[in-house]
RNA sequence: CGGUCCGUAGCUCAGCUGGUAGAGCACGUGACUCUUAAUCAUGGGGUCGAGGGUUCGAAUCCCUCCGGACCGACCA
């Protein structure tokens, strides 16, 4: 048990408190709410009288009390509305009770409570409920981050990503804004869930843990399964599960999965991640660009009414059509240089006139990705298509129907980063089977992303997969877009965090058996001598000072241990 | 993994070239019947992230560690 601060003591006392006046403080019965904050805000009309005799349910956030009447503001799921209690009207007998001692004193900031009443407004204009009845609903024991508001600017605002993202209940009370990002995911999810159910494809699951991890280029988390005795991986991508489907005969089949990848963490990755995988029949990339088109800008449109979306210091517009470029021709456009032609040796000089960092081991592919990833993916502010990539990057990707040594492959590259990836799928066996075996030579070169060779996914491929269209979307990333997030960590409610480092302390029996006496334990403790495993290595002078000093400072009238006492204490816990 | 910065009360932060730990909000007590960052009076609250070093004396200077932010490297 953590020490209580002064504020929680104050807090359990007040429940105390109600609980002794017979007002149960998590009551069981359900609280009829018929109205939410924003119905009041928006449609209150002071001529027409409406909301006369409204019940509504939230957190106390403010109170502002003045002798025999009050105000405070209650924060619903949508926003907040200010109440006014007027003691004489809650209390119409003698009984002052309930204004007097459980609303201004026992109700706190952060409390869950019901009222009911009617709307008015204020002498100051502000709508208002004047509140005919109370109940507690909930007691909140935690003192609550007080933010102020006055127009529109925030005071002591409850800012720190570290305490927000290792404490996000706290941070959606407080900051009810980041609700909102939330939402918007939601709704996003829900229009790209809504745009492809209407096309009539199905979605799916298929499995986290995967005997062989395939599908992407990265690291996995690995884990083992006791009764079969076998390690399982976490899936880093559904691909080849997906095609499965197709080759059994589904013609549209999606999935939105969590992915995890073993990797660094940053603003832009998180080790679990989400992805929309989908895969559509007889189709190629062509028609996959105009789907992602189409479905991006629904999403756009369906969180902001119209197709354009402040990002940063951008305004980027998803209005179809968008741009597009093959790799070759960014390659170009950003650095005159058309390579299109060039041989490796080419390419490798190419790279180090444009200061693009290569090494030795890269191929044709990695080199060509590097030039694009420095020099051109950065600039693509507005949506746009990267297509045709080289063939040694994209071993699930079929071969260009006209381009050597390329693939039918396109990213759609959106505010400098990748939002998409897809593909004309490769469904010939043969040519997959080669494709894995080479990536196979370049595991034993040690390159640790290399895929694995899946039999199993083979063997549906040689049954025959049809022609397919392929698509991974990062829901994250696309989030973090539209809703004009710079941080993967504000778009996923919890994100991956190192865990705090909390020392335990020891139970009081451990210190009385050490020949403590019992009211100087906690002194102790709060000396920093949290367990006895700590006291080992206690300077008994030390303590024995910090003790006395303890005992004067806090006037707790205890006789104070002799410095003898207290070496005898360090010496038993140093012999156990 | 490298660079820069940060960690002080429940929250937001100040604390200079080392010298008795500060403010606002929150909390306690009192006043106040239309306030709204309510106001007024008054009081309590701190292992100054952890450990070590220098010093008569460290929140402050030095070292190590922990946690975090930003930038870069690596990585989809």
């Amino acid at each position: 048990m953590m020490e209580l601060s002064e504020q929680e003591l104050i807090r359990r006392q007040s429940l105390q408190e109600l609980i002794s006046m017979g007002i149960n403080p998590y009551p069981n019965e359900p609280f009829d709410v018929n109205v939410k904050t924003t119905q009041i805000l928006n449609q209150y009309d002071d001529e027409k009288k409406n909301f006369q005799n409204v019940s509504i349910a939230g957190r106390i956030m403010s109170k502002r009390i003045m002798g025999s009447a009050s105000f405070a503001e209650l924060q619903d799921e949508h926003g907040r509305i200010q109440l006014y209690l007027n003691r004489d009207e809650l209390c119409p007998g003698e009984d002052k009770t309930l204004y007097n001692t459980v609303f201004k004193k026992l109700i706190d900031i952060g409390d869950i409570v019901g009222v009911t009443g009617y709307v008015f407004i204020t002498k100051m204009g502000e709508i208002t409920i004047h509140v005919k009845t109370f109940k507690l609903l909930s007691k909140c024991l935690k003192p609550l981050p007080i933010v102020k508001e006055k127009d529109g600017v925030l005071y002591d605002a409850f800012t720190d990503p570290e305490q927000r993202y290792r404490n996000r209940s706290l941070d959606l009370i407080v900051n009810p804004k980041n609700r909102e990002i939330f939402k918007k995911r939601t709704i996003l999810v829900n229009t790209m869930r809504e745009f492809l159910n209407e096309r009539g494809y199905w979605e799916v699951e298929t499995p986290i843990l995967q005997p062989i991890y395939g599908g992407a280029a990265a690291r996995p988390f690995k884990t083992h399964h006791n009764a079969l005795d076998i390690t399982l991986y976490l899936r880093i991508a559904n691909e080849l599960y997906l095609k499965r489907l197709i080759v059994g005969g589904f013609d549209g089949v999606y999935e939105f999965s969590k992915d995890f990848r073993n990797e660094g963490m940053d603003r832009f990755h998180n080790p679990e991640f989400t992805q929309m995988e989908l895969y559509v029949a007889y189709k190629d990339y062509f028609w996959m660009m105009e789907l992602v088109e189409e479905m991006v800008e629904r999403v756009a449109i369906a969180l902001h009414g119209t197709t354009q979306v402040r990002v940063g210091e951008h305004v980027i517009d998803f209005k179809r059509p968008w741009k597009r470029f093959t790799m070759y021709e960014a390659i170009q456009h950003f650095t005159g240089v058309d390579i299109s032609n060039m041989n490796e040796e080419q390419l490798r000089q190419t790279a180090r006139s444009l200061n693009v960092e290569i090494d030795e081991t890269m191929g044709k592919g990695k080199i060509i990705d590097a030039i694009f990833g420095d020099l051109c993916e950065p600039n693509l502010i507005q949506p746009t298509f990267i297509t045709d990539y080289p063939i040694e990057m994209s071993p699930l990707a079929k071969k260009h129907r006209i381009k050597e040594g390329l693939v039918e492959r396109f990213e759609a590259i959106c505010n400098g980063k990748e939002i998409c990836n897809a593909y004309t799928e490769l469904n010939d066996p043969i040519d997959q089977r080669q494709r894995f075996e080479e990536q196979l030579l370049l595991a034993r070169r040690g390159d640790e992303e290399a895929m694995m060779l899946d039999e199993d996914f083979l063997k549906a491929l040689e049954y025959g997969m049809p022609p397919t269209a392929g698509l991974g979307i990062g829901i994250d990333r696309l989030t973090m877009i539209m809703t004009n997030q710079p941080s993967i960590q504000e778009v996923i409610f919890f994100p991956q965090m190192r865990p705090e480092k909390r020392l335990v302390p020891d139970e009081p029996e451990k210190f009385e058996q050490l020949g403590i006496p019992a009211e100087w334990v906690s002194y102790v403790q709060k000396s920093g001598y949290l367990t006895i495993e700590m006291l080992k290595q206690a300077n008994p002078n030390k303590l024995h000072q910090e003790l006395c000093g303890l005992n004067k400072k806090h006037k707790l009238n205890l006789i104070n241990p002799t410095l003898d006492e207290v070496k005898s204490w360090v010496e038993k816990v140093s012999k156990s």
